[in-house]
DNA sequence: ATAGTTCTTTGACCTTAGTCAAAGGATGGC
DNA sequence: GCCATCCTTTGACTAAGGTCAAAGAACTAT
């Protein structure tokens, strides 16, 4: 991997030390004006991840990093305070669900609305168009923070977070296509596996949100399959590094050639494929969901 | 003011908790691994501000906004660990100057080094292309993130800030102008307060970062004088704001016409006034430095 | 059924961060 | 020379943030 330029380096730091001072102290000073700011944190963090049965503490010390007995005390405080209940999880009863009363709502409510008027303060100090123009170019950081932090590891084609982007991709493909989906048309975990083939995720932050399977076609040929990137994830350029890591392990076992069907719903892939230097072909194979054929030839 | 649009507030903070949660964490970890994150915040500030003579304790706790009795303590473990010196301020016997010792020196190297690594590891997930449009939304996130917090204010024509600006725009001049620039030629604090004028300081944090003047030129017109933007402070957009509080103040003085004019070397001056509306008229007045004039009728 | 593991609670303890007030030396204005 | 002010140091104190280990209840694998 080449270097990273030290200039960019610089400006990056440069960044980060003018948004923590300008805009990390004052949401810190924000959260933290009527509690400390670790329950503020617990309260906010609850509020955002409780399902209808809340959330559990394992969920919530795994979130936020904390001690086990740090974080009990806390929700206890948070408890006396009227502002969760505690009950014991459903499912198992060693662990606890702490989920937020109507008077811990109030207050997440009120958190919250100080948050936005301070960013809206942050934001009044410019006109329409450099607003617009600031939330353009935060959403372009973020998307490539996002997927800069995403790596592509290869698993095995059992292993339980292939079969879930698996199984993900099917409902994916069940609601896209005007016939639907028929999940046996997935390649089977042997396929993806060993000389077979192989299987990719994508992780964010510890979360599959993203695969791609890469199969033995015929000699020196691979065939690329399931590439798939969940609906969170999507418009990162996160399709294309899949495809560069499936390309990588192709190369790896000499198939210099990789071909790929698609579906002529999937528009917004087709467009991919070309511009990652895949040419349409004649079709390779009968597949009953397949309209497009791609090919390219790999090197070094 | 108009309200700012609740989706782009919403933006805005979403960008602030996914960069606070993934960077700033990650900053405030690297920086405490060694000692406690004060002290390493405060070694850090030494080696960023230190002059010649040091840097004072003053000047810091400004800077830091600690409290004095928690400084003290913080720079005296810092000294027993050898990080720093201590001594009396050469001009001021009740000011101590804190600097650096080579072992200080040693250190704060190491953690940029580390800053700087895990900055690069950061970058290092996405290809060049990415890296520069990465480096290019924060350049301008920050740009329209600084503009956003700079205020631009009416003080009296004698206020220091006001003269500590001109003396500024005095010195840029002369360097600019092949001929120099005589500091005679600057308006008197007079002519830019009370019913003659108006003086308007940008600040910056509390820092002056630009001004410009108006003075009445004849009845009803109006003539803007003195805009600068200090070198630091470029590239934002400061000046147009400045040229917007003073026709602000021209129409609430009744005075529908603004006359200004500009040096022959003043190129992105020129283009700024074009821009914002200024139309070239022939000149109105004798001025030794003056090539080009500009008229615009205000209108409310 | 048993052994090992997981999860939470509790008690004990520690460091960090920060505040407040008193005191003393130094300075500036008059 | 005097007084108010400025700056730093010191002592006393507090809250927040966090760690560690023991214990007990509940679950899982065998």
């Amino acid at each position: 991997m080449e270097p990273v330029p030290t200039e960019q380096v610089a400006d990056f730091r440069r960044f980060n030390r003018y948004f923590t001072r300008r805009i990390g102290a004052l949401n810190d000073h924000y959260l933290g004006q009527d509690r400390p700011l670790g329950e503020a944190r617990l309260l906010f963090e609850i509020a955002e991840h409780e399902g209808p049965d809340g959330v559990s503490l394992r969920e919530l010390r795994g979130r936020l990093g904390l001690d086990a007995g740090y974080l009990s005390r806390m929700t206890k405080t948070l408890q006396t305070q009227g502002m969760v209940r505690l009950s014991v999880h459903p499912g198992d009863n060693r662990l606890r669900t702490v989920r937020l009363t109507p008077a811990g709502r109030v207050e997440v409510a009120e958190q919250n609305r100080r948050a936005d008027s301070l960013a809206a303060g942050v934001l009044e100090g410019l006109d329409t168009e450099q607003r617009s123009r600031l939330t353009e170019a935060l959403a372009t950081a973020r998307r490539l923070l996002r997927l800069a932090a995403i790596t592509v590891e290869h698993v095995d084609g059992h292993a339980p977070d292939a079969r879930a982007c698996l199984d993900a991709y099917a409902d994916d493909l069940d609601a896209r296509f005007p016939e639907g989906f028929d999940r046996a048309d997935l390649v089977d975990p042997e396929e993806v596996s060993g000389d077979a083939g192989a299987f990719f995720v994508a992780y964010e932050e510890g979360r599959p949100v993203g695969c791609g399977a890469l199969r033995r076609h015929a000699a020196g040929i691979g065939e690329i399959r399931h590439v798939w990137v969940h609906a969170d994830a999507r418009r990162l350029g996160l399709a294309r590094r899949v495809l560069d890591a499936l390309e990588a392990e192709a190369l790896r076992r000499d198939w210099t050639v990789v071909r790929l069907d698609t579906h002529a719903a999937l528009t917004e892939a087709q467009a991919m494929y070309r511009a990652a230097g895949y040419t349409e072909i004649p079709a390779y194979a009968e597949h009953v969901y397949a309209d497009h054929w791609f090919e390219k030839r790999l090197s070094r």
